[in-house]
DNA sequence: CGCTCCATTGACCTTCGTCAAGTTCGGTGG
DNA sequence: CCACCGAACTTGACGAAGGTCAATGGAGCG
């Protein structure tokens, strides 16, 4: 890898903490490497041989189960952070849902890397937290919540967190985007069937509070009305 | 508090990293505390003041949603962590099971150690890391598995981690335990109502695969029986 | 002994899953 | 530019799993 110092998410990912130096040890490690849409970039069950940067694109974090049933347990975007530090097994599959970019490293390099610079630690300790507070989220979204609350909270989610990932300037919520998953993606993501996940779809679109241009594209007309369908805690 | 390294969680608590000036300095920060069965440690919403290490005792972490529906996100047991560090807002309640006793240190006081000694995040790392493995865990349990299959998890899940909380010496499984919780609790961990949780208990005894001697005790007569009932991935 | 709190069981109903057509969109080739 | 093709999506009819409501059971405690 050559310059770290001018990677696009070099202020968001996890060695945003890094000073120059530290950037550059780390950025030898380190390589770029494109992702197609559809691609998996590490199996559930294998063993953790990398870790790496989401640097551009979104990808499918999911497990499964022996007769298939898949369960998608994480949406990352661009400067999150994909891979299992300090593990043995990985316990989950990551997909390219779009194509990508990522910045690999080695597991074990990546380990040894951190415990050595703790500012690195920190911030991933940081990202872990929040990603486990989502977790948390979408427990009680899987466990309590009705399908029609289960899209709507996902239509906000995904407003706010493709907002977020620096597409736009001003890193608010959007109220027109294009979804990076599919609807029998959606539907392993909220625990539902393609079918439900459609019918919903449908009801909120004869309702008004959203617009689809096409298969993959949401508007929301109402977000006040989205917000109060979903349930919010 | 006076004397951590008698602590009885001394070697399965993030302290265990620490050397003994490190420990007598946290320690000083610490103090234990007593927590009667039913109360609450702290509530989802508030500000985060204290985390603290669970010494004794079973507790639930909690969300719930604005008309009073519940999810258990976490069990914690002895050694385990709770609270939100470097966080503003607990995204979660969490509340005893059981009596308890914690080992509680203000936040703010708790993170600036943290930061000042690596060896304390980074078992705060991995202990989060294995959290939310978890956590992914019961999100695919949740979204995709059938009552049985949910109700046979958690006796597994239960029984493990009951026999790792050095109850027992051997640290293994155990195959009579005591449930920390009571029905409507079970059916808030597994998203599912009290008497389908009833039904599945009563089905599983009929078959012979457990053994309910009381409300909150069970018997696994037949392990490979119920592990193969819950669908292990 | 009887009260209270859980848990269990039963009958019924709702929601969502299943199965089976259609329909639309997007891409490809004429 | 239009016709056609296939995949993805939508819609409908039906059924099953689990939720709801209500009655019953049973263990612990005063």
């Amino acid at each position: 890898m050559k310059d770290c110092s001018q990677c696009i998410v070099r202020n968001r990912a996890i060695c945003s903490g890094l000073d120059i130096h530290e950037l550059d040890l780390l950025g030898r490690q380190g390589r770029k490497q494109k992702i197609a849409k559809g691609q998996t970039v590490f199996w559930e069950g294998d063993d953790v041989v990398v870790v790496a940067n989401v640097i551009e694109g979104v990808l499918k974090v999911s497990m499964s189960m022996s007769d298939g049933r898949e369960q998608i347990v994480g949406i990352v975007f661009s400067s999150d952070f994909i891979g299992r530090p300090f593990g043995q097994q990985s316990p989950y599959s990551v997909t390219a849902l779009t194509d990508a970019e990522l910045c690999i490293f080695s597991r074990s390099t990546f380990d040894s890397f951190a415990r050595q610079h703790p500012e690195l630690e920190h911030k991933l300790l940081r990202r872990t937290l929040t990603e486990l507070d989502r977790a948390h989220e979408w427990m009680l979204l899987l466990g309590k919540k009705s399908a029609t609350e289960r899209v709507a909270t996902l239509l906000l989610e995904m407003s706010v967190r493709l907002g977020e990932t620096g597409c736009t300037v001003d890193n608010g919520a959007l109220d027109t985007f294009e979804l990076p998953l599919d609807r029998q993606q959606i539907g392993d993501v909220l625990g539902l069937t393609i079918e439900t996940v459609s019918r919903q779809f449908s009801k909120l679109k004869a309702d008004g509070v959203i617009h689809l241009p096409d298969r993959r594209t949401v508007s929301i007309l109402n977000r006040a009305r989205l917000q109060d369908i979903s349930a919010a805690a």
